[in-house]
DNA sequence: GCGACACTAGACAGACCTGTCTGTTATCGT
DNA sequence: ACGATAACAGACAGGTCTGTCTAGTGTCGC
C-alpha cells in the first residue's frame, strides 16, 4: 500500500464530512442523508462503517479531541518558558478563534441539546478532564503554589474565553483571558 | 376578573409547559407535541396564541432574559457596597447554580444547534448586551479606573462560571470566578 | 337567550429522519 | 483467474416533526 493512499477511503471522507456538517450546524441539526451526500458515499458505507450515527457521532467527537490535544501540544512547543507555555494556551485559542467558521467548543455545542446520558456526555467529560489535567501540569511548571485550584481558576477562564469567542469571533476574548490569567500568575507566584 | 385569574390561560400554561421542557431538553429535541400534551392544551390554541414554535421559542427566550434580569436586579438589593454588589452577581449564579435542574445558559444551549439567522440569535445577543451593560455600571459604581474594560472581563469571568456549572452543577465554579473578579477588582483599584 | 370568543380533540398533509435491504460494480491478494 | 471485500445507488419501512383544518364545547357580556 502507498504512504497516501490514492483514494480516500469512505470512512474518511465520512468523518471529514462529519466534521464540517457537525461543527458548523450541530450534530441533530444535519441528518445522515446531508453527511453521506457532501461525503459522495452511499448510506450503506456509513452503517458498516459506524453502525450508528450515534457512532458517526462519538468518531466525530473523538476525532476533535484528539486533534485539538495534538494542536495544543505541539503549539506549545514554541513557548519557551513555563509561564509563556501557560498563556500560550489562551494565545492558542485566539488563533483558533479568529479561524473562520470557529464556532466554540464542539463537546458543549454537541451536548447542549442533546439527552444527558451518552455518547456526548461521555466524550464531553474526556476532553474537559484533559484540558483541566493540561492548566494543572502547566501551573505546577510554573511554580504555583496551589497548581490544582489554579487549574480550576483558569479552566473558569479558558471556558469564558471559548463562550464568548463563539458570539463574539475574533482573538479578544481569549486576549482578555489571557490578561486575566497573567494577572493570576503574577499575583500568587 | 379577579385579582388571581382561576383559570390559567392557555398562553400561560404553554409558556410554563415550553420554558420547562425547552430548558431542560433544548429547544430542538423538545417536539410541539410534548408541548401541548404537559401543558395540556389543543395543539390550535399553540398556533392562535403564537403562531408557530419560531413565536413560541422567542416566547420562551424573552421570559427567560426578563426572569433573569428581575432575579438579579431584585437580588442585588441585598448588597450594600458597590463593591458587594458587582460581587453579588455571581453569588447570585452560584445560588442558580445549585438549584436542581440547572442546565446553564438558555440562550447558549438553544444556539448551538439552531442556523445563527433567527430568532434565537437575536433575543441571546439582547440577553448578552444586558449582562455587558450591567457589569459596566457595576464596574463604574465601584470605582474602577476602565469600566468598559473591568466590564469585559467580568463577562468571560462569568460565561466561564455559567459554562463550567452546566458541567459541574453546584456554587463552586461560579465562587472560583467570584474569587477571580475579587482580585481583579483589588489589583485595579 | 345569544352571539362572540377561547378553547378542546384529533385527523390529516407533507416533509424529514434513521436504519435496513437488495442488487450491482470495482479492486485486490493470492 | 477468482473469491473476498469494499463501495456504490437507491428503494423502502416506520417513525416524528411542524402546521392546518374541521368540528364540537363551554363561558361570559349583554
Amino acid at each position: 500500500m502507498p504512504v497516501t493512499s490514492p483514494r480516500r477511503t469512505a470512512r474518511e471522507r465520512l468523518l471529514d464530512a462529519a466534521d464540517e456538517l457537525f461543527y458548523a450546524e450541530g450534530v441533530h441539526t444535519v441528518g445522515i442523508d446531508r453527511v453521506i451526500e457532501h461525503a459522495g458515499v452511499a448510506k450503506a458505507s456509513l452503517y458498516t462503517a459506524f453502525g450508528s450515527k450515534d457512532g458517526l457521532v462519538r468518531a466525530y467527537l473523538q476525532g476533535r479531541h484528539r486533534e485539538r490535544r495534538d494542536r495544543i501540544t505541539r503549539g506549545l512547543d514554541r513557548f519557551g518558558t513555563p509561564r509563556d507555555r501557560l498563556l500560550g494556551v489562551f494565545d492558542l485559542l485566539a488563533e483558533s478563534a479568529s479561524e473562520p467558521g470557529f464556532r466554540g467548543c464542539a463537546f458543549y455545542n454537541a451536548g447542549a441539546e442533546s439527552d444527558p446520558s451518552g455518547v456526548v456526555r461521555e466524550e464531553s467529560t474526556a476532553n474537559r478532564a484533559w484540558t483541566r489535567q493540561l492548566f494543572v501540569t502547566l501551573a505546577r511548571e510554573a511554580g504555583a503554589a496551589d497548581p490544582e485550584g489554579l487549574g480550576r481558576q483558569l479552566v473558569v477562564l479558558y471556558d469564558g474565553a471559548t463562550t464568548g469567542a463563539r458570539q463574539n469571533p475574533g482573538p479578544e476574548v481569549p486576549l482578555t483571558a489571557r490578561r486575566i490569567a497573567a494577572m493570576l500568575l503574577d499575583t500568587t507566584p
